[in-house]
DNA sequence: CTCCTTCGAGAGCAGCGCTCTCTTTCGTGT
DNA sequence: ACACGAAAGAGAGCGCTGCTCTCGAAGGAG
C-alpha cells in the first residue's frame, strides 16, 4: 500500500472522527452529558447512526475520548498560564484561577472529568492526561522549593511512607511533606471549583473570584509557599 | 369524610411511596443514578410502571425525593456524631471523619447529592435539607468560639459585606472572619470526600483514614479552631 | 481488472420515560 | 343502603435511546 494513499484514508478517518467528537462536544457544552445523544450527532452530521459505531465502539468509547481531550485542554491553559513570569505564589493563584476560569468555561466538560466519575472509566490514556494540570501546579511548588520559597509542612509519621513513595513517583526533588500536602491541596481546589460550579455560592459568595483567590492563597501556604 | 378513614389511605399512600423510594435507593445503591430505572423498580414492586406515576409526577421528582432523603439521612448521622462530648477541635474532626464515612458507605447517594447536579433541583426542600450537615459542623465552631477556641483567621476587605451578610444568615454571633472561612473549608471538605470517592487516591494515598484526618485538622486550623 | 477491506445506510431489538385510556376499588353524601 | 365520584392500578402505545446485524457501495492492493 502507498503510503499516502494510506495516510489520505487514515487522516480522513482521523478527521470524520474529530468532527464527531466536535459534535458531541457542542452538544455536550448545551445540553449536559445526559442529553448528548449518539443518534442525534450523527443526525447533525448527516449520516446514519450505526456508521457511528465504526469510529467509537459506544457512547462510553466516545465519551472518554472527550474526557481526555478535555483534561488535556485543561491541561494546556494551565501550562500556558504557568508560563508567566512571576513568583511562585502569585504563579500558584495564577494556575489556580486559570483551572478556575476553565472550569466557568466549560462547566460540562469539567463536570465530565472532575464530576460523578463513570464507571470502567479508568484506562492508563485517561489516567495520563489527568495528571497534566496537577503536575503544572507540583511544578509552581518546585520552583518555589529551589528558590527557597518553602516551609515544611507538618506531616504525620503514619502518612511519611505514603508521602514518600508518592515524592518518589511524580516529584522526586520534593520533600515529602510538601507533596503530600499538595495532593491534599489539590483536591481541595477541586472542591472550591466544584461548589461553584454546582451553584452553592449562590446566595451566599457574591464576589467568588476574590473570595476563590482568598481561599488558594490559604492553601498555597498550606503547601508551604511563603 | 371519616378521620380515621382518610389517614388510613393516606397512610397506605405514603408506605406506597416510601416502598417506592426504598426500592429506588437500592437500586441507586447497586447500579448508580444512570441505571435507575423507573420500569424496573415497578416491575421490582410487582406494579406496572404507570402506577408509579400516581405517586411521583417523573423520574426527577423521585430523585429529588432521593435527594432529600439523603441530605437528611447524612444530617442525621452528623448531628448524632456531634453529641460527642469532647473539645471542639475533635468535635470537628469527628464530624468531618462522619461525612466521610457515610460517603464511603454509600457513594452513589453522596453522588447524587455533592456530585454532578442535575439541572432544575433547586427547590427550598432540598436547600433546607441540603444545609443540615452544614449547620452541625458550624455549630461545632460556634461552641469553640464560645469557649475562645476560635483566632479570627484573615479575611480581604472585599469579602467583608460578603462574609457580613453569611454571618447574619446562619450564624450570626459569629465573626464576619470565621464564618467566610468555614463555607471556604466546607467546600474543601467536599472537596477531599469527592477525591476520595472518585477513586482519586488509588495507587497514591494508602493511610486515607490518616490522611483525611490530617487533612480535616489543618482545615480547622484554617477556620480559626486552635 | 479483480479481490478484499473499509465505510455508510437501513431495519430492527430491547429498553427507557412518559401519556392516555379503561377498569376496578373504595370512601362519602344522600 | 345505594349511587356517585375521586383515587389507584393495568395495559397499550409514542418517541426516544444505545446498539447489532445485514446489505450494498466505494476504493486502494495485487
Amino acid at each position: 500500500m502507498s503510503n499516502a494513499a494510506q495516510c489520505a484514508r487514515a487522516r480522513a478517518r482521523i478527521e470524520v472522527a474529530a468532527a464527531i467528537k466536535d459534535e458531541a462536544r457542542k452538544q455536550l457544552a448545551t445540553e449536559g452529558v445526559a442529553k448528548l445523544s449518539l443518534r442525534a450527532v450523527a443526525h447533525e452530521l448527516g449520516m446514519a447512526a450505526s456508521a457511528l459505531y465504526r469510529y467509537f465502539p459506544s457512547r462510553d468509547h466516545l465519551l472518554t475520548a472527550l474526557v481526555i481531550d478535555a483534561h488535556n485542554s485543561l491541561g494546556e491553559t494551565a501550562e500556558a498560564a504557568q508560563a508567566a513570569d512571576v513568583g511562585p505564589m502569585r504563579r500558584w493563584i495564577i494556575v489556580c484561577e486559570t483551572v478556575r476560569d476553565w472550569a466557568l468555561a466549560h462547566p460540562h466538560e469539567y463536570a465530565l472529568i472532575f464530576g460523578t466519575p463513570r464507571p470502567g472509566n479508568t484506562g492508563p490514556d485517561t489516567t495520563i492526561a489527568a495528571a497534566r494540570t496537577g503536575l503544572v501546579l507540583i511544578g509552581v511548588v518546585r520552583d518555589a522549593y529551589r528558590s527557597r520559597g518553602v516551609v515544611e509542612p507538618p506531616l504525620p509519621a503514619e502518612l511519611r511512607p505514603d508521602a514518600e513513595r508518592m515524592a518518589a513517583d511524580f516529584a522526586a526533588d520534593l520533600p515529602p511533606e510538601v507533596v503530600s500536602a499538595f495532593v491534599a491541596a489539590w483536591a481541595q481546589l477541586l472542591g472550591l471549583v466544584g461548589f461553584e460550579l454546582s451553584g452553592r455560592f449562590n446566595l451566599l459568595v457574591e464576589e467568588r473570584e476574590t473570595f476563590f483567590r482568598h481561599a488558594v492563597s490559604r492553601l498555597a501556604h498550606a503547601v508551604g509557599l511563603v
